[in-house]
DNA sequence: ATATATCTTTGACTTAATTCAAAAGAGTTG
DNA sequence: CAACTCTTTTGAATTAAGTCAAAGATATAT
């Protein structure tokens, strides 16, 4: 697949004309990178923006003490680092390869005069903003007003519903990792998955996951606690 | 000052031709609303979206037992509920108002095509959504990588810095909401309020809030936290 | 295959923050 | 100003989650 054919298949760039494809396609840099390879530091000016092609993305902060939280893992087809579009930013946290990945840089300079020129591009942008300031919405919500089961629930039933509502969910990133992107740590991550299995809520065997109960599962993902229910739950 | 003089100056609108401006004073509803009264809830349809003229509003989510996260409070000039303008979207949040409120409506469908009529309309609102993105993101870090004591520091120094590095300062909402917005609750805040005055960090009087030792919140905000230090600070 | 590194789990302990309860203070309205 | 409501503070007890430590399991590379 060609650089212009790749680029009409990214969502940010639907509905764009033939002619400003092959443009971007003039600007873009096709660049590769390994498991562990950073992107980008928190606090690096923002030179352009990114677009995953294939592999996995994981934009994360940092505490002093070392604690991480992921805030997005993205895949292909999906931008980030698009902060450096406006003015004299930085980048507003770390960006890391999880797995082998290929990705498409767009510096900043010729793409904001793009996206200048072309209506249709902005709104993509606004559409992918706008989905993006949900998820944050919903990662707030979870961080603030959840507990770390809960969080979990909701984690295995976005999974299985992204799915079409299988009941066997595999992991695609480790378990560790899963606890950085819920705002947790391992440990206690591990020990929920524990509490879960005595439960018989859910069966696991690594990284593969079996729904036994998704009704009690949603309950806890949904239902407001009361402590006699928590009792029972775990 | 009339309808189109009000539209002009606020930030979404910068830029936008006279005619425009009248075009959106012709779709614009005046609403006023008075403290406590909500403006939608979460889960509504999303039939427009508003812009503060004057008060204070809150965004914000609630839990089943009753806890409540405040995403934003909301001044003059500042849109709101712009998700509506995406397709068939329901509220994510609720929106109440903090004091008595002036606010504008905008209908969902007439702005919608204004916005892709006006290049840069839509790039001021690309503007406005990566603030609003950055501002999340600095709360998902601070739930999730801060302690309440470190949160606070943050929000006094923004206070502070905010007014051109003031030392005195005055609290416009009530110490229960800035709970709510801190991610505590009014038990928690208290204490902490009561801890950093015992340690010379501040003075209050009842909103009133003295920084006594600008450097050593400062270090607070940023500073890792070893158990020693703590012990020193609390 | 063997070594190396990374990930996962479990146990014992600590702690930051919440819950529950109650009282004191401040602000509002008839 | 008196009644009411809302906000703020303090104390005592609880708890969810984190820390520290160590062992086991998995995966990756040479």
């Amino acid at each position: 697949m060609n650089i212009v054919e790749t680029l009409s298949s990214i969502p940010l760039f639907l509905g764009l004309p033939e002619n400003q494809l092959v443009e971007l396609s003039r600007i873009v840099v096709d660049k590769r990178f390994k498991r562990g390879d950073i992107i980008f530091s928190e606090g690096d000016e923002g030179i352009g923006f990114y677009i995953v092609i294939s592999g996995k993305i994981k934009i994360y902060k940092i505490s002093p003490d070392g604690k991480e939280q992921i805030l997005h893992i993205l895949g292909a087809g999906e931008p980030f680092g698009e902060i450096a579009l406006m003015g004299e930013q930085f980048y507003p946290a770390h960006a890391e390869a999880m797995d082998k990945s290929r990705i498409f840089f767009f510096p900043k300079v010729p793409f904001a005069s793009l996206i200048k020129q072309n209506p249709s591009l902005a709104l993509n942008m606004i559409a992918i903003l706008f989905f993006r300031l949900h998820e944050f919405t919903v990662m707030i919500e979870s961080l603030s007003l959840k507990d770390v089961p809960t969080r979990l629930a909701d984690y295995l039933i976005y999974l299985s519903e992204r799915n079409g509502g299988v009941s066997e969910l595999k992991l695609d990133i480790p378990k560790t990792q899963l606890a950085n992107l819920l705002g947790t740590i391992p440990e206690t991550l591990s020990r929920i998955f524990a509490k879960m299995t005595k439960q018989g809520l859910i069966k696991t065997d690594g990284p593969n996951i079996k729904i036994l109960d998704y009704h009690a599962l949603k309950e806890l993902s949904t239902a407001e606690k009361r402590l006699s229910d928590i009792g029972e739950l775990f």
